[in-house]
DNA sequence: TCATCCATGTAATTTGTTACATGATTCG
DNA sequence: CGAATCATGTAACAAATTACATGGATGA
């Protein structure tokens, strides 16, 4: 469900071919949403046969077709409508439920899990934080497109609000690790 | 792929019926995990079908039937492997996506948004912190049970475990609430 | 010319959601 | 006897994951 509407947000900063937007959502963790070709390539064809997206096919060299989608006014209207609806129950985390049946595993075996674990979100705090810095000097590929067709005045505002969400994730992954780094001392406490 | 690993915790507590599974489950927001009956019902009997649980089908009055399903050594076994393995991506957020969005929209809307989450994220907050205090106290239905068949020296450190993770969402939710005040200052300013 | 990247797809399977549907039992 | 609760299902649909598959363009 949520694919239909980041494509729609990417492709609002600029159009693209479904190749580029599966790069930018190939699977890496650095962005706020991912998803395989397999998957952004059909549900960009049933969201033009919608009309949320206009495509525009030509030709690369002797044949390599490729398409190029961008978003159409009842897309931007979809979008905008989604983006303030009503959110619906929190998103459940498969993490927090291994967690509360960690007690039936050997304490060893969950410590080196949540040894993992604060390494990952280690990484990610680097990887939002220099993101969200790149951004507060709009100095991303997206934002800068994003930021051509809209006006100087805005721009600032425009790159804080995106700034903010790293800003929120950063925070997220920190409360993962300040929790994970007191249950491990648990763990340690409890196997002595 | 999280439910079955859900149905699995829960009947390592205690044998339950479809029904009670399903109310268990039943879509508040209140414990970790949600699913509807439409969902479990099928899925204890696929697990059933693949030797993860037992069912045990009896008569209430006088025609009818109630199932009952418990955990069998595989069921356990595939649990605690579940458990420790790897998590792999962390699991995205649609709520976050949308807030990349946010500046497309009108800045009155998604300070409405951003109350509507903060009202909901307090609820939230109260009703985990209520229920790590009650584990704490080993005073929830299930926790109960599931003590019966652990020998008493374990129940602190159970109980605990268990308490950790509502300590968790407690301070996730506590950061988006943080985070959601902070951002509702900045659009008020930024609609200035 | 060969490896890498560009570019797009299909198919199978699994998972989850929403809606529809039925009937028994219990308690007041 | 009627309402609430117990108890279990099916069907249709939407979404996501994994694997399989193909071929053109570009540059060293």
């Amino acid at each position: 469900m949520s694919l239909r509407y980041a494509l729609l947000g990417v492709l609002e900063a600029r159009p693209m071919t479904g190749y580029e937007l599966a790069q930018f959502f190939d699977g890496s963790t650095a962005w706020v949403w991912s998803a395989p070709h397999s998957n952004i390539y059909p549900t960009l064809r049933k969201m033009q046969a919608e009309g949320l997206l206009a495509a525009e096919t030509d030709i690369k060299g002797e044949k390599l077709e490729r398409t190029s989608y961008s978003i159409t006014d009842e897309g931007e209207r979809a979008l905008k409508e989604w983006v303030v609806s009503d959110p619906g129950p929190p998103t459940r985390d498969p993490l927090l439920l291994r967690m509360v049946f960690a007690d039936i595993v050997d304490p060893e075996e969950v410590t080196k899990l949540l040894g993992m674990l604060i390494e990952r979100q280690t990484d990610l705090v680097a990887q939002w934080t220099d993101h969200a810095q790149a951004l507060r000097r709009k100095d991303t590929d997206l934002l800068r497109e994003r930021l051509k067709t809209k006006p100087p005045e805005d721009h600032d505002r425009i790159a804080e609000i995106k700034a903010n969400v790293f800003d929120l994730m950063v925070a997220q992954a920190e409360t993962w690790i300040e929790w994970a780094t007191r249950a491990v001392e648990g763990f340690d406490d409890g196997a002595r």
